[in-house]
DNA sequence: CCCTTTATGTCAGTGACTGACATTTAAAGG
DNA sequence: CCTTTAAATGTCAGTCACTGACATAAAGGG
């Protein structure tokens, strides 16, 4: 067997991480991650597909533990309640690796097609929530539209619990959440047209 | 003065959308589109920022008449009915634009980083729009909610447009907005963490 | 010790994108 | 009608992200 493949990978993740801090996205090339890694430019390629795609490691776990928890809530549980508490699940996850959120979150801030490649994975996230819960017998439309506004909730409570990490994402999630409910009902029905 | 710069703009977007729709975009060189457009590869860089961008020309414009369209709505409406209206007084220019989007719809289907670009485009409307609301005195958490809301409700209901546009992109909008009011008021007090 | 599997190295090549400088166009001023 | 002028385009060299093909090296099993 070859050598742990793990251990390039992580080397490759620190030493971007690093240089990204030092330099910035742009000024910093996949040559000198490779170099401060101790690989080849090429084995930074068979590990990321691309050069931002290193920002991003482990989204896909983050994805496959959350469709988990949505399908282990109670069948007759509604929708965004569903959603709300699979993030409650992961919300402890999230606690443990504030130590990378932080300076990552500075750095995609810095930089356009970072925050590019966020969004997508933000869809992509989202998609996953809404298949998990089109397996739960929810119809496509109605699963959509609570994927998006429970991801909206997300993305506003964790950024309050990056600001400040105080109360806890549990917290900040409860509080999002208590909002949405407040703002769809204040909305009248639904007849301008025009 | 110069030659119109709009003849060369709109020649590449036409010769782009042609061969992306033969050909496929990653199969399409910028080369390509300039020869076809009669211009140089320097040009197409000149008139868009890269290659992608092509294809979402005059988003900026739908962004500035959605704004105006939140400023100039009734000061006491609620957040999600004054995006509604913003969304349906808008809905005509959607409707003349059809012939495009649908083709364009084609090719962002089939490439990942024309989702990611259209992703980031869908982003920055929904934060154009959450200042908007920002602007009428809203706060801004319940800003980026609302905004984020209805940009799923726009999304939904746009995609049923495309694939059937028998009853007019309002009726969709206002089908869209109405699912949303239900969700959200089926969705118990959220007290759920862990 | 050989053999197999898999990670990595090497190398050449394509294509997106940029900076610097030259050239052209079309309108305004004399 | 000619000159001037500013903006648009052309030319060219260069960097860097990313890929395919093939060679090499590191375990681990027999």
């Amino acid at each position: 067997m070859p050598r742990d493949p793990h251990i390039a990978r992580t080397r490759l993740r620190d030493a971007a991480l690093q240089l990204f801090a030092e330099a910035g996205f742009d000024q910093t090339t996949v040559a000198q991650i490779a170099a401060r890694a101790g690989v080849t430019e090429r084995t930074f390629f068979r590990h990321f597909s691309d050069k931002r795609e290193v920002l991003f490691d482990g989204q896909d776990n983050l994805g496959k533990a959350l469709s988990a928890a949505i399908a282990k809530a109670p069948p007759d549980l509604p929708p965004l309640a569903v959603l709300h508490r699979a993030f409650g699940a992961l919300s402890q996850t999230f606690e443990d690796n504030r130590r990378y959120s932080e300076p990552r979150a500075r750095i995609i801030a810095q930089n356009p097609t970072l925050q590019e490649r966020e969004a997508a994975k933000h869809a992509a996230l989202t998609a996953g929530m809404a298949e998990a819960l089109q397996r739960r017998g929810l119809d496509r439309p109605r699963a959509d539209l609570a994927a998006q506004t429970a991801m909206a909730a997300l993305a506003y409570a964790f950024a309050l619990w990056l600001d400040q990490p105080a109360p806890g994402l549990g917290s900040y999630l409860d509080r999002a959440f208590s909002e949405l409910g407040k703002l769809a009902t204040a909305a009248p029905s639904a007849t301008a047209s025009q």
